[in-house]
RNA sequence: GAACCGGUAUGCAAAUGGUUAAGCGACCAGGCCUUCAACCUGGAUGGUGCGGGUUCGAAUCCCGUCCGGUUCUCCA
């Protein structure tokens, strides 16, 4: 039996967090049971939709690797079918027009707020006869006003809304055009999605969307409301709370499984893992095991689990990303060591894509100054003589490996009788700037006999035109 | 304000009626060592928002209360 299940964002902004997470949870639940993932774009909002924003969460989706097997649809496409069911639902008494103003309307509400009740619609127009002269009417789904609607949700366990909490929702505006809770329900019906699995702020509107569905004869899907994502503060996750847009951690140099990984288990878990491949998150992922409670964006831990794949993800895989950061700043990893090997030296000690390229400069570029820290407390007077020594003992060496490296600065300590980081630790600052890299033989090796050789001489003469 | 959904250490969370409430992250200390990191070892931090009840036994079930979130748009 195959099962469908769909994301269906609005385009009015990137692709974010918390979308993210929903379309994950929808791509594995459909995955895992060799079912259809659907994509469908939710622009009935005029105003805000914008192609770019279409444009926007594509590229994200396409980013994370979470592929659809349908659409997208785009539900302007539709209206002509929107139309039709609102004209049926019309026919059969289900929905009704209704002339009240805005104003009318939001004076209603005021005053209900001010008697302490929920806002909602009292229905005035129900039973109206008549048009009312020059208003574009809006139309209006009649609701059960008796009885109560139950969703059997599979995250939140059995919700039971009253119908008399509900009130009658504009199902197409003054100007005709079909709303959201209309929409939705046409095309889950139409497409024949199994399961709606989307945020919980959707909740409230899930009773009202079955009593359409059922006013239709369709069988309602079944539902699974995940919890929202929260900010450091508790509040929902939004701009104020820094990076929300999903391509903004590509910038940051995140690397999509490691932003997948973090979302899949946030409000989910399987025993004590925290790594799962992508293929582990479809085998084991279940939308029943999804926690109830919301949770709160850790960025802290995104980056742990970052820097987990950077130390583990094949080589190639890295170096496929990390050659796009390398040309963001100004480097050309062809002119130098290969990158696998580069990536290899450093993987243990960057965190991110963006601080691998940033720590991995003095690999292909010379450094423009030092790390005066580490010059200060590396350079000496006394430095130069291992400098020195390094120097000429390394113009001798015609193989430069670095288990060829290695024993060369031993020979060099010991024959001076230093110890090794009083040789290897100014090595290091003359030759790549600063206090921290690689292995020392290995970052030797990799930066290259004939630049290291210069780099000597330069870090001599530094500190002799100090002292 | 009303309805709905939640609340386990600073964050994510496990334990779904059964000894002493997992694990990960963050934090601290030590080890390894040519640096940083990685890695290894150890440490500190909670009695499960609060109050009551059911039970031989409650984080788990019930009631009340407090706090947070969501919805109540001619937004989605």
């Amino acid at each position: 039996m195959s099962i469908k299940t769909r994301f269906a964002p609005s385009p009015t902004g990137y692709l974010h967090i918390g979308g993210a997470r929903t379309a994950l949870f929808s791509w594995l639940y459909a995955r895992k049971h060799g079912g259809k993932f659907v994509l469908r774009i939710e622009d009935t909002d005029l105003e805000r939709s914008t192609e770019a924003s279409v444009n926007a969460i594509l590229e994200g989706m396409t980013w994370l690797g979470l592929d659809y097997d349908e659409g997208p649809f785009y539900q302007t496409h539709r209206f002509d079918r929107y139309k039709a069911i609102i004209q049926q639902l019309l026919d059969q008494g289900d929905a009704y027009y209704c002339y009240c103003s805005k104003d009318e309307l939001e004076f209603m509400r005021e005053q209900q707020m001010a008697n302490k009740q929920k806002p909602r619609y009292d229905g005035r127009c129900r039973d109206r006869e008549s048009p009312r002269d020059g208003v574009q009417p809006v139309i209006r789904f009649r609701n059960p006003n008796t009885g109560s609607v139950i969703i059997e949700d599979l995250v939140k366990g059995q919700v039971e809304v009253q119908n008399s909490e509900l009130d009658d929702l504009i199902i197409a505006r003054s100007d005709g055009s079909p709303t959201y809770n209309l929409t939705v329900v046409v095309d889950d019906m139409d497409m024949n999605i199994d399961y709606v699995i989307r945020g919980d702020d959707h909740l409230n509107n899930t009773p009202r969307q079955i009593n359409i569905l059922n006013a239709l004869g369709a069988t309602p899907p079944k539902y699974a409301h995940v919890p929202m994502i929260l900010g450091e503060d508790g509040k929902r996750l939004s701009k104020r709370h820094g990076a929300v847009s999903v391509m903004q951690y590509k910038e940051e140099g995140y690397l999509p499984e490691a932003l997948l990984n973090y979302l899949v288990r946030l409000g989910w878990s399987k025993g004590d893992q925290e790594i799962f491949s992508i293929d582990e998150m479809i085998e084991h992922f279940d939308i029943n095991d999804v926690n109830r409670a919301a949770s709160t964006f850790n960025p802290e831990k995104l980056l742990w689990i970052n820097q987990q794949y950077m130390k583990e993800a094949p080589v190639e895989h890295i170096a496929r990303y990390l050659s796009v950061h390398f040309g963001e700043l100004g480097v050309d990893p062809s002119q130098g060591p290969a990158i696998e090997k580069v990536i290899d030296a450093q993987r243990d000690r960057a965190k991110t894509l963006v601080e691998m390229a940033q720590t991995s400069v003095y690999f292909y570029q010379d450094f423009a100054e030092y790390d005066e820290k580490a010059v200060k407390k590396n350079f000496k007077a006394t430095t130069v003589e291992a400098l020195q020594a390094l120097h000429d003992a390394f113009t001798d060496l015609s193989d430069w490996r670095a288990e060829v490296i290695h024993p060369c600065i031993e020979q060099v300590a010991e024959r001076l009788d230093l110890k090794m980081g009083k040789v290897g630790q100014p090595l290091r600052v003359a030759i790549t700037g600063g206090s921290s890299s690689p292995a020392i033989d290995i970052t030797a090796e990799l930066i290259g006999k004939e630049k290291v050789l210069k780099r000597l001489q330069n870090a001599i003469a530094l500190i002799q035109s100090r002292t």
